[in-house]
DNA sequence: TAGTTGATGTGGTTGGACCACATGACATAG
DNA sequence: CTATGTCATGTGGTCCAACCACATCAACTA
């Protein structure tokens, strides 16, 4: 076993037995170090993995937020695993993309209608109808979506979810200028947003998952991905 | 930006652009320093992310599989992110069960009868009943969960599904020592196997679904997982 | 010819040094 | 007494030089 993955199980340990909690700070490099006989060389590789994994923040300086803190943010953490893979062209953007229709319609059909999170939703569907920067339509369409998949109470399902989004999220940005008139799309959209949320609020889970499938697919479709070039169709 | 992550984005453009694919052998730590201009230690902890990420293997030696070279293991990285996240507490073991049921009833759900994987799978299921350690069976018992989840053809549900399994292995394995009669449940278990396959095979995946959701819940419900404490039931 | 031995190149590990940054205590000018 | 500037402290960030363990392969030797 390397000596960064000791430092490693240490750490997890610690996690496990609750010595360690979200929000707590892990000691410094150089005490951990000597603590555990191993050189900071090896703690700061160990460091760097929870780091990637979304588990602890590391920040200069010193007082209140500094040092090495224990986070929680494993969508991000994921997402870039994903991202690499998919740089790699291991994991295909389709299925990616039909990951994410399965999961989403999966959420939708299970929110409660009275979920704090839908207020949220329909809140920041208000803010789309205000913004036309084609950026923060975006910012926004992600917050939506990822509010409406915390309302089926699933973190697993809405981390995942948006760690998808977030590995082909470089790809979607691209296939907007793709886009044939982002006016009408946006309205179109926007449209679609209301009737997902609506079927969500009237407890009509079926409908929403339907309505959400369509939503994305129809989206990346009009974008164009996944498609095979023209020529080698039938 | 931090020294590390510039030769991570580096060796992601590398990726992306083709000149470093599955297989491939990045270039030595040391040669791979002095051509970003930067130190070993940097580039070292950005091959410690990507290894945890699964992208690269890192071998000591000289010649043929020495070195660091890419690779495409994104389940065993995405489980250990999510085992951490779980004992950090901000990702609960039943979600997790959720989730896996969701993902794998979708995935026989939508397996062709056809696919290669169905003939694995059930020479999975041969070797199980021939095997009486729990080891083994646990063992094999994930591979066929595993084999049937990639006949759906989604390389990502599969992925997910994997490393789902395996973010609560320590959970799963320490269950089983609560079970009343082992020698019934894996009885009752091949039987279960049995007849998803059998499911499958005859492209009935809707009743396929139905088994597999009541498959697993049905194994975690007799281990006592995600229960609360009787008195707090209603 | 068969076995041994050394050279070579790889990642693994260590200790030490210095930097940039953020904070807080302290001294000082007003 | 207050406000301001300054310095000590502690943090992660980076780099360097050296050594180790390991695997391979070529040259050498019996």
């Amino acid at each position: 076993m390397r000596t960064h993955e000791l430092v490693l199980s240490w750490i997890e340990k610690q996690l496990s037995d609750g010595h360690l909690v979200l929000g707590g700070r892990l000691p410094a490099e150089r005490a951990l170090a000597e603590q555990l006989e191993v050189s900071r060389t090896s703690v700061r590789e160990a460091i760097r993995i929870l780091e990637a994994m979304g588990v602890v923040r590391a920040s200069v300086g010193s007082g209140k937020d500094a040092g090495t803190v224990v986070i929680a943010e494993p969508a991000t953490a994921l997402g870039s695993a994903l991202r690499l893979h998919v740089a790699t062209q291991h994991l295909p953007v389709a299925d990616i993309v039909q990951t994410r229709v399965l999961l989403e319609s999966w959420a939708v059909s299970r929110a409660k209608a009275d979920a704090p999170e839908l207020k949220e939703a329909a809140r920041l569907l208000d803010e789309m109808d205000s913004s036309s920067a084609v950026d923060d339509f975006l910012a926004l369409d992600v917050a939506f979506h990822l509010a409406l998949a915390e309302a089926a109470g699933n973190a697993v399902v809405s981390t995942i979810m948006g760690s998808l989004r977030e590995a082909i999220e470089g790809y979607a940005a691209a296939l907007t200028a793709n886009l044939p008139d982002w006016d009408s799309t946006a309205k179109r959209l926007r449209c679609e947003h209301r009737a997902i949320l609506a079927a969500v609020n009237d407890g009509d889970g079926a409908r929403a998952a339907t309505l959400v499938a369509a939503h994305i697919e129809g989206y990346y479709r009009e974008a164009g991905l996944g498609q095979p070039p023209a020529e080698t169709r039938p």
